[in-house]
Parts: C-alpha cells; sequence; structure tokens
DNA sequence: CCGGAACGCC
C-alpha cells in the first residue's frame, strides 16, 4: 500500500522519496469523487477506508507535517481527488509551501485554487516575504472582496503595521477602525497586535487604551504593554508598575519575556535595590540561568553603579553570547574595551557588527589612529565591516580621527548605503572643514533619497565654518529645510541660529530664534552661544533666564556659554553666583572648562587668591588652559608669589613649552627681580627649552572664493614684498589706539595736544583735518 | 483541518 505513506505523518521520511513521476502514476488508479459536489461538505467517499479522500480534515494535517517533497505529490492527489473543492485543502497546501521556503509555489497554489476563503488569502499574506508587497496584497484583498478579512486578517496585517514603525501609524488607525465596525477588535488576537502595533508606532496612549479596552487579556498582552513601554524608554517607572500590577493582578505569570522587559528598565532608573528584588523573582521563576536574563542583569547592574556586580554575574554565566560581551565592552568601566574583546574571542565567541560599534565608540579622541583601523582590519577579516551599523560607525570614527579619506573609502566599499551613512560621511566632512566635499556629497544623496534633519544640520554647520564659502549655500539650504518642513527640528534650528550668528548678524539670528516653534535645549543653547560669542551680556541672562523659566533644565554646554558671557563682560560676582549654582541648583557636572573659565574671569578682576583655590579643586587636576590664564592674569595684576606655583606646575606638565618661562621671565622682569630672570633662563636652558617664534596669519579678501590669500607673518618678519607699507600701517594703526586711549580721559589742553600729534602723522591720511578727526571719534564712541 | 500576537545588547 504505497499509497498510505503519503498520508501518514510518521511515514513522511519514506513519502520524500517518492518522485512526483511515481506519484502521477499511482493517481491514474485512484477513483475520482464526485466532482460536482458542494464545497462545504466533504464529498462522499468512493473508497471507504482511502486515507486520501476519506476525510479532507486528515487530508490537510497530514499536508501540515509533509516534508517539501512529498508536497507536489500531494497536490496532485488532491486535486486528481478533488479535494480541492475545499479551501482549506489548498490552504495547507499552500501554507506548507511557504513554511519550506517554496513561496512562488504556494502563490501558483492559491492562484490556481478552486476556492478561496480568508484563510487563503491570510496565508499568502502572512507569508509575503516582503512587506510593502504584503501591504499590497491586503489592499487588493481589501478590494477584491472575496473574501471578508477575519480576525487573523486583521492580526497579521497589524503586525506587518507593526513592523514599519511610525511610518505605519495611519494605517494601523484605518485597521483598528475596520476591525472594530467588523466587531473583530475585541478578539484576543487582534487586541494584541493593536497594543504591539501602537506600541511600536510610539502612540503608547492608544496602545494603553487598546490594552484597557481588552475585554480578556493574557500573558501575551501584558508582555507586548510591558515591552512596548520599556521599548519606548521614556518612563522606565511605568514599565516597573505595570509589571507589579500584572503581579498583583495574577491574572497571568510573569515569564522570561516579562522579566526580560522590567530589568532594562530598573537599570534605566538606576534603582538597584529594585533591579535585585526582580533579580531574586527570576530565580523564583527559574529563568534566571537564561542567557537572556543574564545580559539585561548584566546591563541593569552595570547601569546601577555596581560594575563589580554585573562583572561577577558575566563571568558566572553558564554561557555567555555575543550580546553578555558586547554589554561588558560597551558597559564596563574598569576593563579596557581591547581586554574585554580578547577575553571574548579566548571564550570563544564572535563579533557582530555591534560589537564593532562598541569598541569603535569605545575609542577614546585621543587614541592612536591605529587602533581605529586595527578594528577595521578584524571588522573586514570577519567580513562585517558590509553591516551598516558597522561601516556607519567605521566612518564617524575616522571622521573624528580626523581622517576622512578613509572614512570616504568606507563609504564607498559599501555595498547599501542608508541615510544613516550619507549622513555620517556630509558631517565627517563638515566636521573637518572640507566644506566643499560636503556639499558635494550632498547633492549626490539627494539624487538617490530624501535629505533629514541631521543632513540639513551637517550641510549648514560646513558652510558656517568655511568662511570662504559663499553664504547663499547656507541661505538656499534654510529655503530647503523650510520647503521639506524640517526648519522646526531642534537641530536645524540650532544650526541656523549658529549660522547666522557667525555669518550673517545677530539679527538673522534671532529671527531663526523666534521662528522657531519648539524651543528645547538646543535651540536656547544655540542662541544663548551667539549672543555670548556677540558679547551681549544682558541678552544672554535675559535669555538664560527665559530659558529657565520655561521649564528646561540647562546642562553644562548652555552653562559654559553663560559663564562665558559673564567673563567678557567681568561680571565677576553672577559669574561666580551661576558657577555655584551648577552643582548645587543645577546638578551639573562640573567640567575643566567651567573651572577654566571661571579661574580667568576671577584673575582678570585681580581675585588671584580665590581663582588659584578654584583651580586647585579641579579634578583630576588643574588643566593647562586654566593654568595658562592664571599666570597671565598674575602678570596683570603683577603677583609673582601665585605665578611662581603656577609656572613650577605648567613647566613640570609641559617641561618643553616655552610659554609658561617666557611669561614667568616676563612678570619678573616687570617686577625688576632680575635675579628671578636669570634663574628662569637658566632652567629654560637646563631643561633644553627654546621659544618657538611664533607665526600670525592673516586671511585677506576672506569671503571670496577665489581670491583669498593666507600670509603668514613673525615678528620682525621683513619677508613680504610690501613690508614697508605694512609697517607703516601698523604703525599709524598703533597711533591711532594710543590716541583713542587717551581720549577717554581727555581734557582740553591733552586734546589739542593729541590733534597736533595726529596732524603732524603722514600716514594717519584718513584724518588729515580736525574736522574728520573727530567726526570719526563721535561716530566711534556713540557705538558704545 | 490551514493562516495569527510578546523579548535583551547597539
Amino acid at each position: 500500500m504505497p499509497l498510505r505513506r503519503l498520508q501518514i505523518p510518521c511515514h513522511a521520511r519514506a513519502a520524500a522519496t517518492l518522485s512526483s513521476v511515481a506519484a502521477h502514476h499511482l493517481f491514474d488508479r485512484i477513483p475520482r469523487p464526485n466532482s460536482s459536489g458542494s464545497s462545504s461538505t466533504p464529498p462522499a467517499s468512493p473508497c471507504v477506508g482511502h486515507p486520501a479522500s476519506s476525510s479532507p480534515f486528515a487530508f490537510s494535517a497530514a499536508v501540515a507535517q509533509s516534508v517539501p517533497a512529498a508536497l507536489p505529490a500531494l497536490h496532485a492527489l488532491a486535486v486528481a481527488s478533488g479535494l480541492d473543492a475545499f479551501a482549506f485543502v489548498s490552504n495547507s497546501l499552500a501554507a506548507r509551501y511557504a513554511k519550506t521556503g517554496s513561496f512562488p509555489t504556494a502563490a501558483r497554489v492559491f492562484d490556481t485554487a478552486r476556492a478561496r476563503d480568508a484563510s487563503s488569502y491570510n496565508t499568502i499574506l502572512s507569508a509575503l516575504p516582503d512587506p510593502a508587497e504584503a501591504l499590497a496584497f491586503l489592499s487588493w484583498m481589501l478590494r477584491s472582496g472575496e473574501a471578508r478579512p477575519d480576525a487573523v486578517t486583521f492580526t497579521v496585517a497589524l503586525s506587518l503595521a507593526a513592523g514599519r514603525g511610525e511610518d505605519a501609524l495611519g494605517l494601523v488607525r484605518q485597521l483598528h477602525a475596520l476591525a472594530s465596525r467588523a466587531g473583530l477588535a475585541a478578539d484576543l488576537f487582534v487586541g494584541n497586535a493593536l497594543v504591539t502595533a501602537y506600541s511600536r508606532g510610539g502612540l503608547l496612549d492608544a496602545a494603553t487604551r487598546a490594552f484597557e479596552e481588552m475585554p480578556t487579556r493574557d500573558l501575551v498582552s501584558w508582555n507586548a504593554m510591558i515591552c512596548g513601554l520599556a521599548q519606548d524608554g521614556d518612563s522606565p517607572a511605568e514599565v516597573v508598575l505595570l509589571f507589579l500590577r500584572l503581579l498583583k493582578d495574577g491574572a497571568a505569570r510573569p515569564d522570561r519575556i516579562s522579566v526580560c522587559s522590567v530589568i532594562p528598565a530598573c537599570g534605566d532608573q538606576g534603582k538597584l535595590v529594585l533591579g535585585r528584588q526582580v533579580h531574586g523573582f527570576a530565580v523564583k521563576l527559574g529563568v534566571h540561568r537564561h542567557v537572556s536574563i543574564g545580559n539585561v542583569l548584566v546591563a541593569m547592574y552595570y547601569k546601577c553603579d555596581a560594575p563589580g556586580c554585573g562583572r561577577k554575574l558575566l563571568d558566572s554565566m553558564d554561557e555567555r553570547d555575543v550580546i553578555s560581551w558586547t554589554t561588558a565592552i560597551s558597559m564596563d568601566p574598569e576593563d579596557d574595551a581591547f581586554t574585554l574583546y580578547n577575553g571574548m574571542r579566548r571564550d570563544g565567541v564572535s563579533p557582530n557588527e555591534v560589537t564593532f560599534v562598541a569598541l569603535m565608540s569605545a575609542l577614546p579622541a585621543g587614541r592612536p589612529a591605529r587602533d581605529g583601523q586595527m578594528i577595521h582590519a578584524v571588522c573586514l577579516k570577519t567580513g562585517l565591516s558590509d553591516k551598516a551599523a558597522a561601516a556607519n560607525s567605521l566612518i564617524t570614527v575616522y571622521a573624528k580621527l580626523r581622517r576622512m579619506d578613509d572614512a570616504r573609502t568606507v563609504f564607498d566599499l559599501m555595498p547599501r548605503r542608508d541615510i544613516i551613512a550619507w549622513n555620517a560621511l556630509i558631517s565627517g566632512y563638515a566636521q573637518n572643514e572640507r566644506c566643499s566635499d560636503a556639499l558635494e556629497v550632498f547633492s549626490r544623496m539627494v539624487r538617490c533619497l530624501r535629505p533629514s534633519e541631521t543632513t540639513f544640520a551637517s550641510v549648514i554647520s560646513a558652510v558656517t565654518a568655511v568662511e570662504t564659502v559663499s553664504m547663499a549655500y547656507g541661505e538656499t539650504y534654510h529655503g530647503q529645510t523650510l520647503k521639506l518642513g524640517l526648519s522646526a527640528g531642534e537641530y536645524v534650528s540650532g544650526t541656523l541660529i549658529d549660522m547666522y550668528a557667525k555669518r550673517g548678524s545677530l539679527d538673522e539670528a534671532r529671527r531663526a530664534f523666534e521662528e522657531t516653534e519648539h524651543r528645547s535645549l538646543i535651540v536656547w543653547t544655540a542662541m544663548i552661544s551667539a549672543n555670548a560669542k556677540h558679547g551681549s551680556y544682558d541678552n544672554v541672562m535675559r535669555l538664560f533666564d527665559g530659558m529657565v523659566r520655561s521649564g528646561i533644565a540647562p546642562d553644562g554646554v548652555v552653562l559654559l556659554s553663560v559663564l562665558t558671557a559673564c567673563r567678557y563682560r567681568g561680571a565677576v560676582d553672577t559669574g561666580k553666583e551661576i558657577f555655584d549654582s551648577m552643582a548645587a541648583k543645577h546638578r551639573v557636572e562640573l567640567w575643566p572648562e567651567h573651572y577654566a573659565c571661571v579661574v580667568d574671569m576671577l584673575g582678570r578682576a585681580g581675585r588671584l587668591e580665590e581663582a588659584e583655590e578654584l583651580m586647585l579643586q579641579m579634578s583630576p587636576g588643574p588643566s593647562i588652559s586654566a593654568l595658562q590664564s592664571l599666570l597671565g592674569a598674575c602678570r596683570i595684576h603683577g603677583n609673582t608669589s601665585i605665578a611662581e606655583r603656577v609656572a613650577d606646575i605648567l613647566t613640570e606638565t609641559e617641561p618643553t613649552e616655552s610659554g609658561a618661562y617666557v611669561l614667568l621671565s616676563n612678570i619678573y622682569a616687570e617686577k625688576g627681580d632680575w635675579g628671578g630672570v636669570a634663574k628662569v633662563r637658566r632652567q629654560m636652558r637646563d631643561r633644553g627649552v627654546r621659544k618657538e617664534i611664533g607665526f600670525s596669519w592673516v586671511d585677506f579678501g576672506a569671503g571670496n572664493r577665489e581670491s583669498t590669500h593666507l600670509h603668514k607673518f613673525s615678528s620682525d618678519d621683513t619677508t613680504h614684498p610690501l613690508t614697508e607699507e605694512i609697517y607703516r600701517v601698523a604703525e599709524g594703526l598703533g597711533w591711532e589706539m594710543k590716541l583713542l586711549k587717551n581720549h577717554l580721559c581727555m581734557d582740553k589742553p591733552k586734546k589739542a595736544a593729541i590733534n597736533i600729534t595726529l596732524l603732524k602723522l603722514g600716514h594717519a591720511t584718513k584724518y588729515r583735518t580736525r574736522k574728520a578727526y573727530f567726526a570719526f571719534c563721535k561716530t566711534f564712541f556713540s557705538q558704545g
């Protein structure tokens, strides 16, 4: 009875050997059932006891478990026996074909089926490999009306939409409405799919509403809601609350998936005690040995500032996968990323592209380029450099290392470039002030895909950074952001404000700021720093006040701008007050830059002891720039004792830098302490310090791409062909400055004296007459 | 008897 083999699952292996030719031969001897039989009831069995025709249900069951090689024979048998009059018989064939990797055959079964129901469509819908095609198929199904969509249709369609995240929110809403109208929204599976689709689209409110409206909920519903909240990331506290509600509710017992979502939420809140409790709960459930739970627990301990616990857990795990190690590489503060990478290799675990991203982002800025290249080499060897994530961060790393040609090579070798790759390359060129390259890549990019907010932020900052590039480009990009509806984004607004402040005027920057609807921290920061750079102290303070009052918490960056404004203005008390409020009120970490700024401000104001005291509080120690500015302040205020201490630290950290020696020697000289001068000179000689010649440069003809020339010169430089004229003008400018300085405390006789001097100066051609000079003074002083 | 929903590290 060879035919029996085709039907009986346990003989599936034997059926696999049956060629379709043999099957056809056998089918000729199968008696045909009544082919005109109604499709709703099984035809009367012409051959009692024959499995192929006795029951279409048994036939479908056999199909569901058969091996791929037996499917053509089964298909032929279904047609031959007339069983294909039942939709579900064809459906089971199509489903089996699709599941065993032969989608085109499944589609053919669908196309040639004698009867189709919703399940037929659902089978194809869930099997289509391309989501876009699946959505097209769905709309065709809805339009054709051959079969009414059922709960499964909505479940599959919603999960398709869920995979597209925010882009498909409109579709989700539409499906929700259709399901409600069909009375299918109360279905458990549809409800679960709705919760998932809304949360993946970022509509947590709608997801919560769908969850609460469900008449019954199972563990999947709870997990969908918990995971949705967890992935949103904005409300870790709610994740924990929902998990506790699940425990109290008792409707379902949490499982590994629930625990897996709650643990990161504990970590995000830094709640170590709670995290430990959930860890205990995982032990009680018996899921703690699972590698997924181990991984989230390790990450949770790292996030909760318990790296020791994280590391101990990692080491004690039964099995560590690439995720476990990648977590440690990106989060362990103790061990070097490379050391951990080697540990991973010794553990027999292969890296993936995420591992490389973690390694590359662990590269400190000052690390030799060799390390970046080493990672690149291993990345190429393991074939992971083709992965977008790895390639994208390679581009970023090379850009950070100022090696744009290498970044470009990585980019050019990518088989498929996503928007992140384009943006990484463009922003790399922008950061390295290679504006024309940035613009060239940008113009190539817009031919393939739509630029994003980040893209415009990069090209605008590229235009801003390079002064020889016409502002017309920046204005064009501004126009394009308006057209594409990207001008309201915080990054675009921020860079526009920055651009107008640097290359246009403060007024234009203000206009850009006022046109920004949603003023985020980034937007405020751009506006405050624009005003700080222009020295508009009053505006800075007014804006800062406005920002704080609008409920935005300042960060280190914006506070540095505010402190800088205080420094320029010499508003020492206000500056000091703000500095003191940083840790106490704003809970902002104090950076070396903040200290350096305040040290400089105090130093300029002559409060040298305070400045020194503050400088010594810096951790891990006073920064070079703080020391240098304090030494400069000591010179202005003639304080030798502090200058000696400061110069000591400076010359110890940078023994071959001449700056500190020269400055200290000048301080001694100004005091007439020639012994001190000799001491410093001796020190310099002993340590082999040479004072380097300082060069200055001037960008002549800036703003015009063709005629820009860079002129370099040093003191007593006579190499320029126009040397004589240059010295004459410089001397004239020196005189002008002296005159203007004196004008501040000028009385009548002095004024007369100056005017005579001025008239004597043949090169001060501008003010050859008294009238012209007074006109100049009037306009100069009225500007403040 | 066919088709359906939830998860970690970047």
